[in-house]
DNA sequence: TGCTAACGCGCC
DNA sequence: AAAGGGCGCGTTAGCA
């Protein structure tokens, strides 16, 4: 066991918090203090110089890290591409996650190397003075004794703790933990190269929407002028305008629903019963009241503002760069999947919030590949739909995938009470019942995405509401609802399954072996203990794809540049004149993954992949 | 002024 | 009786 740990510091006279910003290696204001390399015995060495050399002598070595997209993100940055690519990287902290992956939250504040130590190190007479020395408030640079037996301490500590963990793991959780592990140097390049940001963009869309916010709270009477002559300057010149508390605020909105404007508000909050202001309630009042689309409508546009444009726009003030650069963070969520955070600890803005990106166009277009290259997406298809036909085992499911039919007509055509020829006819054909924008195909896609899990039918007709724009009744949505479960029966066979088989066993499970203990049974949690246990599996399982996926492309296809993963669609820069062919024999190569060899499992259906391409995000076509 | 809770909402 | 799950981010409200 070999472990390494990397000191970091801000260059004098640059910001303490610069130390936590890898990419700031470039612009000179940030660099790598000292690097240690700690082995379980105790043995330890730093050094402050000659990193390359040092890297070279871990050529086709296991090396331990704690979070190890930090380091190997400033090896990346200092230019060390190539040797750090040698090395085969593991990270103990990840590695626990996949012992201790639980429901249990009694671990905060979770995951440092302190609390390792003390769950993994208990007996060990060091650990007193360990977690001593890890307590004191030293500033990164400040004292370079102590920053050099730190590191030391922190590598040993880290190779010792990850010994210990591996023996917890079973042969399948390692080879998994080993597929996830492998992706940590394209992870951390990819934090390091960030997204470019095309701000003229940012500024010709921005006033765009505030004169439009501003119109709408001047026809409600809303706005925050005070004044004529304030209105008339926010009037003459939007960037004096201010957005309207009154809006913003729920409180204040419902006082102007609920008791200025009288509504009567039909939902109210679980916790303190105030009347609900959400776009849920204001959906349906909207029904009713014109002024309320115009809620809606400004509500929108709020977000569209505040979250992926303004936060942007502070991100390239604090970085001076155009290039934004938010954390990944790899098994983040309890299911495996990525997170990625867009402000320090410190609430300095440094990347935007690529996961909740919109759909939309409009602002897909604000994200652009590096000069040079194209985006390349690949996506796994209908993912939670194929993985939940493998889990279910349901025969008129795994039909489907088998044959490469469409999941979305099958159940369109069921709803409609036709065969699944005739459907697919009407649809080539151009039946209007079946094609059109809410039509049956439209509906079967929407029951098909809300069915997996355990919705009830006054939330289900609510989501065909607000999320897709269909105002149907009660009892159609309990019609769509009975007779997608008359159409595929497994499912709920293993909503049983899954409940009865975590908790005899203790922990739900996906295919890669990837566990999340369940504890909390009580009357009071069942519910939601239930659910994770039905969802775990797919969502984890899907993770542990997207993990696989992420690894064949990095070895196989190593100019493709991981840029970032959406859950189930990972997204590369790739050169511009990387051909079609080339896309379609990578997808390929996803498609023909090997799942008994990587899983231990003989899937019962394909589990595909699409790629598409295009000179930015918003204009990715499918090959 | 600084913090957390509550609410709301974007994505998968 | 009824109940999708998983996240991160931005705002206001309310408290110390």
């Amino acid at each position: 066991m070999l472990a390494l740990d990397i000191e970091t510091e801000p260059v004098k006279g640059f910001p303490q918090e610069y130390a936590l910003q890898p990419w700031r290696v470039q612009e000179g204001s940030a660099r790598i203090g000292s690097i240690a390399i700690g082995k379980e015995t105790g043995e330890s060495l730093v050094t402050t110089k000659s990193y390359r050399t040092l890297l070279m002598g871990l050529e086709g070595k296991n090396v331990i890290t704690w979070n190890g997209v930090f380091d190997v993100a400033w090896l990346i940055a200092y230019g060390y591409w190539d040797e750090v690519k040698k090395i085969k990287w593991f990270d103990a902290m990840v590695l626990w996650k996949w012992v201790d992956n639980s429901q249990r939250k009694e671990r905060m504040p979770a995951w440092s190397l302190s609390d390792g130590a003390k769950k993994w190190c208990k007996d060990e007479p060091w650990l007193e003075a360990f977690l001593e020395m890890k307590a004191k408030e030293e500033v990164a640079g400040g004292n370079d004794a102590y920053w050099e037996t730190r590191a030391k301490l922190d590598a040993i500590v880290t190779a010792k703790i990850c010994e210990k963990v591996i023996q917890n793991l079973t042969a399948q959780q390692l080879k998994s933990a080993m597929i996830e592990a492998e992706t940590i140097p394209e992870v951390a390049r990819s934090w390091i190269m960030g997204e470019r940001m095309d701000y003229s963009l940012v500024d010709s869309v921005l006033p765009v929407i505030t004169e439009e916010m501003r119109d709408i709270e001047f026809r409600l009477g809303v706005s925050n002028a005070t004044t004529a002559h304030e209105a008339a300057l926010f009037q003459r010149d939007v960037t004096t305008w201010t957005p309207s508390k009154v809006l913003r605020s729920p409180k204040q909105l419902s006082d102007l629903l609920y008791d200025k404007w009288k509504l009567k508000a039909k939902s109210f909050s679980e916790k303190t019963g105030q009347p609900s202001t959400d776009k849920t309630a204001l959906t349906y009042l909207a029904d009713q009241f014109d002024k309320v689309i115009e809620i809606l409508r400004w509500r929108e546009l709020n977000t569209q503002l505040t979250k992926y444009l303004q936060s942007p726009l502070k991100a390239k003030e604090y970085l001076g760069s155009e290039v934004v650069h938010p954390t990944p963070r790899i098994f983040s969520t309890y299911t495996g999947r990525f997170t990625y955070t867009s402000k320090t600890a410190r609430k300095f803005q440094t990347g935007v919030a690529l996961h909740q990106w919109p759909r939309n166009k409009e602002f897909r277009r604000l994200i652009v590949p590096p000069e040079g290259y194209k985006h390349v997406e690949f996506d796994a298809a209908g993912q939670e739909s194929r993985i939940m036909a493998h889990q279910s085992g349901d025969a008129a499911m795994v039909n489907v995938f088998q044959n490469n039919m469409k999941f979305h007509a099958m159940t369109g055509a069921k709803i409609a009470g036709m065969s699944y020829d005739a459907f697919m006819k009407g649809r080539e054909t151009g039946n209007s019942a079946i094609n059109s924008e809410h039509g049956l195909y439209y509906q079967g896609k929407f029951i098909n995405l809300s069915s997996n899990f355990r919705v009830g039918t006054r939330k289900m007709r609510i989501q065909a509401r607000v999320q897709y724009g269909m105002n149907v009744d009660f009892l159609t949505v309990k019609n769509w609802q009975d007779t997608f479960f008359r159409a595929y029966p497994g499912i709920k066979t293993y909503w049983k399954a899954a409940i009865l088989k975590a908790k005899t066993k203790g922990y739900a499970e996906t295919l890669g072996g990837r566990r999340f203990y369940l504890t909390d049974w009580s009357k009071d949690s069942q519910w939601a203990t239930e659910s994770s246990a039905i969802m775990f599996p797919i969502q984890g399982t899907g993770a542990d794809m997207k993990n696989l996926g992420l690894r064949e492309l990095a070895r196989h296809y190593p100019d493709f540049l991981f840029a970032y993963d959406l859950h189930d669609g990972l997204h590369f820069w790739v050169k511009e004149d990387v051909s079609d062919d080339t896309l379609i024999e990578a997808r390929d190569m996803l498609d023909q993954m090997d799942y008994e060899k990587e899983w231990g499992v003989q899937m019962r259906v394909p589990l595909t992949w699409d790629v598409s391409v295009g000179p930015r995000w918003s204009e990715l076509e499918e090959l």
